[in-house]
DNA sequence: TGATTTTTATACCGTTCCGTATAAATTAAA
DNA sequence: TTTAATTTATACGGAACGGTATAAAAATCA
């Protein structure tokens, strides 16, 4: 029943050059390039803003209760469009997934300057956390990461699969910055750079799930702060 | 105890209330317990154990990707049974959190023996939530309160109510726990219990996502380890 | 026995779901 | 202008959904 589209694909070409977009501020409408006008009638909408658009509702409520109708209106596009841009409902979900990821990516990049010291890197990585879960128009939406391995991660190896690497990649980006901190006399010899990269990625997580319960935010900061002066001693 | 006998009801239990819960610890008894058989047609079912296989669906694909379809036939209940003994969806639900928080909470109440010191209740307990979320007859399970927390927390009042309730329940019983530490000398007196418990939440929060991700026992054990020696000081 | 009470079993109802067929609309190319 | 290509808009179709009506079944009571 899967019905690979027997026609050629349209959005391959597309989607193959134009992975990321700086977002640069200069947008004003008029991107030089003029990309060649394709054959037939353009498009109504912009492929990137709509997936973010499905992100936010996928962030929301979750894969199995977002309706295709929720994702159609938040996204402004006619179910039929939707379709042929980003495929059913599973690979939306997919490329949402990967749209996030790179997004926050993006935003924790800062943190990981190798100019600021292991307490300034732990300082801005759960200020950004906490900004990122608690962001939203309607409320906390915690870590897209967490949300997923809880529910669609389960039955899913797909969605298992980049759960995990995303898990895993977390946890290697700071055991390679607190080794890096060992080896610059940030951190004390003894320091098990692995194992504490898992605790503070479970403080993080945990800051993502309190978040969704409503927790204060003070709750999350307290977190945060116990975390950071375990890692890298008590606030001097 | 209000035992009317103008019916002549010659049966222990509460005839008008249909909160007939009369499990109590006696059940090893004769086995001639003679249950006070009501009226009309039997139940061909334990109310107790299907809402446990509704508990075990609900925590195997969470409440919107479960339908009622699935419900009934893990409980072996015909719908309409189903609907008249437990109420509708969200009423089953939240009727199996409340089972699966009684049942976690008598799990791990033996770690809380006041005869165990404060490193032999943490190992107890992050064993015993270890051994918990790895259970399931198809692979893990994770966290019930976690799961729920990620999913219909977010659009559920009640629900999220009883999940902070949750959460904060496990917050203070580990600061209560560390406090009595503190008094006990078993830690410095410098310890911030409450900022110390929620940290070992947020490690046990990370276990249950981690595991529902089908991360490794190896891994699991390790955040346990990891954080017990933190707390605890190292392995003696 | 027959009346009453309660549960079971089947089948159904209206809604929502996901996905698609179809035709109109809009563009570039011929 | 005609033709081809591509997207939009409407609407539909089968399936699954949550929930319930209805009648048969199984028990007690009179």
């Amino acid at each position: 029943m899967v019905q690979k589209s027997g026609r050629s694909n349209p959005s391959r070409g597309l989607a193959g050059g134009k992975a990321s977009k700086p977002v640069s501020g200069d947008n004003s409408s008029a991107p030089a390039a003029t990309p060649p006008r394709k054959r037939g009638r353009p498009r109504a909408f912009e492929p990137d803003v709509a997936l973010k658009q499905a992100l936010d509702t996928f962030r929301q409520t979750g894969f199995s209760a977002t309706s295709l109708d929720d994702l159609s209106a938040a996204m402004g596009i006619n179910r039929p469009s939707l379709y042929g841009t980003f495929g059913d409902k599973r690979e939306l979900f997919m490329k949402a997934y990967q749209r996030y990821r790179m997004e926050t990516n993006a935003l924790f990049a800062p943190a990981f300057d190798p100019k600021l010291n292991v307490r300034q890197m732990l300082e801005m990585v759960f200020a950004i956390a906490i900004k990122i879960y608690l962001s939203g128009e309607k409320g906390p939406r915690g870590c897209f990461t967490v949300m997923t391995a809880a529910s669609e991660a389960m039955a899913d190896p797909e969605i298992r699969a980049v759960v995990q690497k995303a898990i895993s990649n977390a946890d290697r980006t700071f055991a390679e910055r607190f080794q890096q901190a060992v080896t610059q006399g940030q951190l004390p010899a003894s320091t098990d750079s692995d194992a504490v990269a898992k605790l503070v990625s479970a403080s993080i997580q945990s800051i993502a799930i309190r978040s969704r319960a409503h927790a204060p935010r003070t709750e999350l900061e307290g977190i945060a702060r116990s975390m950071i002066d375990l890692v890298a001693g008590p606030q001097r």
